[in-house]
DNA sequence: TTCTTTGCAAATCGTTTGCAGCATG
DNA sequence: CATGCTGCAAACGATTTGCAAAGAA
C-alpha cells in the first residue's frame, strides 16, 4: 500500500465506490505513522470535510481492515488503532501514555510464517508494553519524590 | 508463577489480602490455558462462589496485572484477555470464532530486548491472526458452496 | 483498629447498528 | 438505476466507579 491512488484503484477493484469523505479518509491515514484511532483521524479531517461523521470514519476503515489492506489492533487502552503499515514490525506501547510507536529495525522484523502447525497464519500483531523515555524519565523522578517523602 | 502459594505470597508481601475469593480467582486463573476473560473466570467460578461479583473478578485481575504477575491483553474480540504466562510465546487468534491458544514452540520465542532505542521494554503481546482448523475448514466449505451458487 | 476487599447499582465510553436520503459507477 | 455510502440518533456491551458494609492483618 504505497500510494493513495493504487489503494483506491484496489478499493474499486473490489466493487467499492470512492466517495470524497473516502478519498481523503485513505489519503490522511496513509500519512499517519501514528497508529490513529478512528477518533484521531476524524478529528484530523475536521476542518477539510467539517460534516464528517465519525461513523463513516470507521466504516471506511473496516472495510479496509476486512480487505486486508491495513491492520486493525487494539493497544490495551480501550481504543482501536489502526495503521496501514502490514510489513513486520513491532509497536512499541507507552503503558503510562499510551503513546504508540514503531520499533526501529530490525526489531520485531521476524518472517512470517504461513502455518502453524493446523493454523493458518494470516497477520501479526507485535506489541512490545513498557515505558517511553519521556514517561521513564518522569517515573524516576517520583520514585527519587517517595524515597525524600519516606 | 508456578504454584498459587507462591502467587498468594507475593500478594501478601505487597500488602494485599487473601479473600477466599481471590484466592480461588487466582486458582481458577493458573490452571487456565484459554486466555480466559473476565466473565469466563467469573462463569466458571459460579459453581463455587454463586455470589462472587463480576466486579471483584475484574478488581482481583487487574491488581495482578499491575502488579506484573500476568499479562492482560486485547486480542480484538472487544475483550480483555488475562494469561498468566508471562514467558515468550505468542498466542493464535483465530479471526472468524476468536478462541486463543498459544503457539506451539519454538514460535514466538524471541528474547525480550531490554530496551529499544531509549524505550524501556517490560512485556510483549505476540498475536497470530488467522484461522484456527476448524474455521478453516469451514471456510473451504463455504467457498465450495459459493462457487457451486455461482 | 486500620486498611483492603466485596458487591450492588449506576455511569462511562468507544464502537456498532438501523435507517432514510444521497451519490457513485 | 442499482448498489454502496453517509450521517444522524439510538443501542450496545465490556469495563469502571461510588459507596457502604464486611472481613483480613
Amino acid at each position: 500500500m504505497r500510494s493513495v491512488q493504487e489503494l483506491l484503484e484496489r478499493v474499486r477493484a473490489r466493487g467499492g465506490k470512492i466517495t470524497p469523505q473516502r478519498a481523503l479518509i485513505y489519503q490522511a491515514l496513509l500519512g499517519d505513522t501514528t497508529h490513529p484511532t478512528a477518533e484521531a483521524l476524524h478529528a484530523r479531517l475536521m476542518p477539510a470535510l467539517p460534516h464528517l461523521s465519525l461513523t463513516t470514519v470507521y466504516a471506511a476503515l473496516n472495510d479496509l481492515a476486512e480487505a486486508g489492506e491495513l491492520r486493525r489492533f487494539a493497544a490495551g487502552d480501550g481504543q482501536i488503532h489502526y495503521d496501514p503499515d502490514c510489513s513486520p514490525h513491532a509497536e512499541l506501547v507507552c503503558v503510562r501514555c499510551h503513546r504508540i510507536q514503531d520499533a526501529p529495525a530490525p526489531f520485531g522484523q521476524h518472517t512470517l510464517p504461513e502455518r502453524v502447525g493446523e493454523f493458518l497464519v494470516l497477520a501479526r500483531t507485535e506489541l512490545l508494553h513498557g515505558l517511553c523515555p519521556a514517561c521513564a524519565a518522569r517515573a524516576e523522578g517520583e520514585e527519587a519524590g517517595e524515597r525524600a517523602n519516606a
